[in-house]
DNA sequence: TTATAATTAACTTGATTGGTTATATTATAT
DNA sequence: ATATAATATAACCAATCAAGTTAATTATAA
C-alpha cells in the first residue's frame, strides 16, 4: 500500500508547486492549509531536501521553495522516494523467480498488474496536480 | 499490499483446478507440492469452503475439492475474499472524498491507477493459471 | 476403535505505519 | 547581542497488520 507519508509528500510538493517560483512557504503554514502534522511535513522536508527537490532558508522570514521543475517529478518518483521501492505483492521484491511453476505463473501477471498501475502514475506530474487543483477553484 | 495468504490461496485453488474434477487432494499434500505451511492451507481452505468454492471430507482417503468452475474465478475475487478490499491507499477505502481540493484531485489518479491494476487481476481465472502451468511442464 | 483428515478458533511474533518527542542548529529582525 | 523563528536530525512509541503457530474438535474409512 502507498502510504499516508507518501501521499503527504505529493500534496506538499504540489503545495510548493502553487507558490509563485521564488518564494518561500513555511512549514508551518504548510501543515496548516493542508491539514497534515506539523512535524511530519518537516520529517518528509528534509527527505525532499536530500533530493535535492527542495531548499530550505532558516530564520524569521525563512521558509521552504522548490527548486526543481515540477513538471520534472511524478507520482511514482516521490512515492518511491518516501516509501521505497513499489510491490504490490512481495513476489515482486525479489529479483529472481521462485522456483515453483504456477508461482512463477503468477509473476506476470502481478508484474503485468502492477506495471499498469505506475504508468497511471509515472504520468502524472507535480505540475499536472498543481494545475489541476488551481482549476478547481 | 496484496498478501501472502491471498496469493497462496490462489495457488491453492489452481492446484485444485488441475486434478481431474471429483478427485480430492489432502491439505498436507498441497502444503508439500506448493511448499506453503500446512497450516495456512488449511486456514486458508476454512474461507474457501466458507464461499462453496471447495468441499472436504474428512477422514482417511479424505481431502478437497473444487465444487466451482474455475473458469468462474478470478485472480481479483479470491484477493478480495481473503484480504479484503484492495486499495492501493489509504484514500480509497473512505467512500467520500476529503475535503481538501488537492487531495481529491489525487483521488481520481489513485482511482485510476488502482483499476488499471485491478482489470489485470480480474482477466485473468483460476483455469487460465492452472493451463498455464501445465503447459510450462 | 483407531488412525487419519478436515474444521475451527485462539494465539504469538515480528514488521510496518503513522505519528510524537526531544534536541540541535541556523539566520535574522530588533 | 540576543531572543526568536525557522529548519534539521534522530530517537522513540502505540496501534495495527501480516504471517505463521498451536490446540482442540469433529467426522469417517478401514
Amino acid at each position: 500500500m502507498i502510504t499516508k507519508k507518501a501521499e503527504y509528500a505529493i500534496i506538499i510538493l504540489t503545495e510548493l508547486a502553487s507558490h509563485p517560483s521564488g518564494t518561500v512557504v513555511t512549514s508551518k503554514e504548510i501543515a496548516r492549509k493542508r491539514a497534515i502534522p506539523a512535524n511530519l511535513v518537516i520529517q518528509l522536508l528534509s527527505v525532499m531536501k536530500e533530493e535535492n527537490w527542495t531548499s530550505g532558508t532558516r530564520g524569521p522570514a525563512g521558509g521552504i521553495k522548490l527548486i526543481i521543475d515540477p513538471s520534472e517529478i511524478n507520482m511514482r518518483e516521490v512515492i518511491e522516494k518516501i516509501d521505497g521501492p513499489i510491490g504490490i505483492t512481495r513476489c515482486l521484491f525479489s529479483d529472481a523467480p521462485c522456483q515453483d511453476k504456477t508461482h512463477c505463473s503468477l509473476r506476470g501477471v502481478w508484474a503485468k498488474a502492477q506495471n499498469n498501475m505506475l504508468s497511471v502514475l509515472e504520468g502524472v506530474s507535480i505540475k499536472d496536480l498543481a494545475e489541476k487543483a488551481a482549476s478547481d477553484y
